[in-house]
DNA sequence: GTCCCGATCCCCT
DNA sequence: GGGGATCGGGACC
């Protein structure tokens, strides 16, 4: 992997079309400080959200729990659901444009052991959906509107290896839009969710 | 204020 | 492959 993981890596393409910028996102890094143990994971696996899509947290406009949406790109959006889980997305595009990439699967690379302790299991289950990651690296809503650029939470930009590509279907677990293909992921890795 | 349902996961079969 | 867990947001009264 060619990635020094310097704070320069901040990636420099978030303000663009959201279905570009979560395309764009696989083969990028969160890093993970807690409590000084650091944990590194790969994206492989992003859905596209915003205003103009009936399945968007934006699409109904402003209220307190999506403003962070609305917000400038390059910050963290946390949402809580089905009464005990958390999901994370990275805000992109300009100021007053409410749009985010969900990610729904991460490949962990360093720091396993302290995720599969988060987890209480190891293998395949560990990261391979969206509050499964959230659980394996510690995300909830206390990293809500958090900047990625800053500790403890870092997005570092991150390329496709050479010989993967990316693959783009419809979303998962929503009921409207379904229709778009605004799923990406890394085609045959093994820690995306659904293939 | 009340009601409904969700960008899900896990365990059991 | 199906259902239960569990709670906050948003719509409507």
């Amino acid at each position: 992997m060619s990635n020094n993981n310097s704070p320069e890596d901040f990636p420099n393409f978030l303000n663009n079309p959201v279905e570009t910028v979560a395309e764009r996102l696989l083969g990028c890094f969160f890093e993970r400080n807690l409590g000084g143990r650091r944990m590194l994971a790969r994206i492989v696996e992003t859905e596209a959200y915003d205003e103009g899509d009936a399945a968007s947290h934006s699409h109904r406009g402003r209220t307190a729990r999506t403003e962070v949406m609305f917000g400038e790109a390059g910050y963290l959006y946390v949402y809580f659901t089905y009464g005990m889980h958390y999901c994370c997305n990275v805000v992109t595009g300009e100021a007053g444009h409410g749009s985010a990439v969900l990610i729904r699967a991460v490949e962990p690379v360093e720091g396993i052991d302290s995720m599969e302790e988060r987890r209480g299991l190891h293998g395949r289950n560990l990261t391979n959906g969206p509050a499964k990651l959230c659980q394996a690296l510690d995300i909830d809503l206390r990293l809500g509107g958090h900047d990625l650029r800053e500790e403890p939470l870092r997005l570092l930009t991150g390329e496709l290896l050479p010989g993967e590509s990316s693959t783009c279907t419809t979303r998962i677990g929503i009921s409207k839009a379904t229709e778009l293909l605004r799923r990406h992921y890394i085609a045959g890795n093994p820690w995306v969710s659904r293939h």
